[in-house]
DNA sequence: GTCTATACTGTGATAGAC
DNA sequence: GTCTATCACAGTATAGAC
């Protein structure tokens, strides 16, 4: 018999996960189990019973941001757009959008950015770069397009990490030009055609 | 009288630094005090004499990182370049070249998000990344490139904090790319014209 | 002034009560 | 299945050797 639940298991690790997320953000990785579990109206052990360890309980929200981020990606996705780099506009989008939801998840870079101290987490993070990268490769846009955009967008939606000034309507017109540079390829080729000479693998990589 | 001095006051606090460093790169921010102490060849109490407390190592530590990317980016900087955009090519050198000491740079960033936990840690990388922001404004370059050419550099920098694969040709050839983004401007004014009329502050921002 | 030795406080983890 | 009691250990503070 519980010793007492006026909630499901499940609920309660929903609580715990944003409890942790919550107290992680305002206290940094140091913020206490004691904390956690009381925003979370359970006790420490009953935290432990839940995620075995502190390790684990950082693992498993760190495993909730990453697919959030998934499902932010996907919901991004225009039905209508079927062109080349249909999955690179999405994650532009995703990373830049000044929306309500998508200010949370772009916050949520700073707070996976703490959790990497763990190494499990750190795994995590790599498999999941891995995977964005093998996507988004088979997008079908020119490799030094992808890469810039994408490198673009991640740096955009890093910058709340260093503290820098996120200014919704600067990264709404990032967003626009680059969606606008997935579209448009003649451009680019032209800054290939000029570029300097002497650049490593200046030919082929096009398809 | 010094109890033991085998070296400088001086000498001990750099030692420290670079074992924290060192200690935090492998074990995270949960590495202990002992073992930062021990690796400098001090102990803990050693420690606490030069840092008051483990916050304040950090944040010394972070200091010194931000330091050490200012003197990375002035040592990119091109005597005879005195081109508009100067500041921001030996930015994205310091944060694109792939050479030994650029190297343990550009892993720096994943120590520095590490120690952004600390509350005067966030504080010190708001105010350098809004020094960056002023210095680099101040460059003469269109806003929009700008904008583009500092965040495709900041993500590819920080793609070693989320343990992307960083492939040395491919970063060289974002960073060429990247430099002759800066110096041929009519190509970006060709992607502004063609660009989506609904973009929010479509008119004016150029000099 | 610089450091070592050591004692104190609070956190993460465990065993076992209910 | 949930929580209490307890332990081991990390961060901090202090006394005192040199």
């Amino acid at each position: 018999m519980s010793r007492k639940a006026g909630r499901s298991p499940s609920e309660t690790r929903r609580l715990l996960l944003d409890a942790a997320g919550t107290m992680i953000r305002t206290r940094g990785v140091s913020a206490t189990l004691d904390d956690i579990a009381q925003r979370a109206g359970v006790s420490k052990g009953g935290l432990i019973y839940h995620f075995a360890s502190k390790d684990d309980l950082i693992r498993a929200l760190a495993d909730d941001l990453l697919q959030t981020f998934r499902d932010a990606v996907e919901a991004a996705c225009d039905p209508a757009d079927t062109a080349p780099g249909r999955l690179a506009r999405a994650y532009v989008r995703a990373c830049l959008d000044t929306g309500q939801d998508e200010r949370v998840l772009r916050e949520s870079i700073a707070l996976l950015a703490q959790l990497i101290t763990i190494p499990a987490v750190a795994e995590l993070a790599r498999a999941d770069a891995e995977r964005w990268d093998r996507e988004l490769q088979a997008d079908g846009l020119p490799e030094d397009v992808l890469a810039l955009v994408v490198s673009a967008a991640d740096g955009a939606s890093n910058a709340s990490l260093w503290g820098g000034a996120t200014v919704a309507a600067k990264l709404r017109r990032l967003e626009q030009q680059l969606i606008q540079l997935t579209l448009d390829h003649t451009l680019w080729s032209h800054l290939r055609l000029t570029s300097n000479p002497d650049v490593p693998g200046g030919s082929g990589g096009f398809d």
